[in-house]
DNA sequence: CAGAAGTCATTAGCGTGCTAATGAGACGGT
DNA sequence: ACCGTCTCATTAGCACGCTAATGACTTCTG
């Protein structure tokens, strides 16, 4: 069935979507939430930790590109380690500390809004269907890289 | 539960990177698929038109954009229509066509390797809920329609 | 202590997708 | 027949994510 493709395609760019605009209210880009998570758990971190310690996948470069634009955007400086020169630290300003209590709430309002047609039941498949998913896509994932 | 929005995103990402790498065996980039869904079932269309028919929301410049792509990797050429100089009418080689079948498999395939650990219940209660988010998302794009 | 090897962030270059701006062509009204 | 309007594709410019290449700095080894 490739219908569940593209069925899973375009939830995913409808959820994006409406995350990247609530989001732009607060001066963050969709992008930068995971970052901001990150951060905000532990202020201080190099670009390589914050991929390592992201609950989604994420590359270096990816980190670094999105940092420069936050940077731009005054919600964080870059502060190079003074014990180790390879480093680079990421501090969060202000305005990123302030941003985290209504990007929260408007990101679980979304996910709220979003699955309001669906009963307790139907939440719970979801997830552990979902998680079911992301467990055999990756553990294809770690056979491979046994194997390579 | 923002954990959702997450489940989510990280599942898109895995499938995503699945497909575009299986697509890829095929000279295919995931990108393509939508334009290609739309010219094997009716050739010669133009980019306005196969926004409009692609089962996912796409914007006509995406599509000129992946159209240009795919003229250089020889999976279509493009032509004037004769009747109105506006359009341009993108029309599939056969290379593109030949490759519908093989690609259309390895997609279903992933789909069914993603599911497998799913029961038919579960898989239906997956597609029952990805239905309702997206009409709940949807709606509410078209009460903004309405309102704007 | 010097040079090789390893570990970082960064840059380069690509694909995918968006909105806004542009420019070519068709068409309706006068 | 002309001119404004509408309808197209396209271009410009951005965000986001990836891999590969680069360059700076540490660390290990002889």
């Amino acid at each position: 069935m490739d219908e569940f493709l593209t069925l899973l395609t375009q939830t995913h760019k409808l959820l994006a979507a409406a995350s990247d605009e609530a989001m732009s209210r607060h001066g963050v880009r969709i992008g930068q939430n995971l970052i901001l998570e990150v951060l905000w758990e532990t202020d201080g971190l190099t670009p390589g930790e914050i991929a390592s310690r992201s609950r989604l996948p994420i590359t270096t470069p990816t980190i670094v590109n999105t940092a420069t634009r936050m940077e731009a955007a005054g919600l964080l400086t870059r502060r190079r380690d003074p014990n180790d020169g390879r480093l680079v630290r990421l501090y969060l300003t202000d305005r990123a500390r302030a941003a985290q209590r209504p990007i929260q709430e408007a990101r679980r309002d979304l996910a709220e809004h979003a699955t309001a047609t669906l009963t307790d039941e139907e939440r719970l498949h979801l997830r552990t269907a979902l998680t079911k998913i992301i467990q055999q896509l990756t553990a294809e994932a770690a056979e491979t890289d046994r194997e390579g």
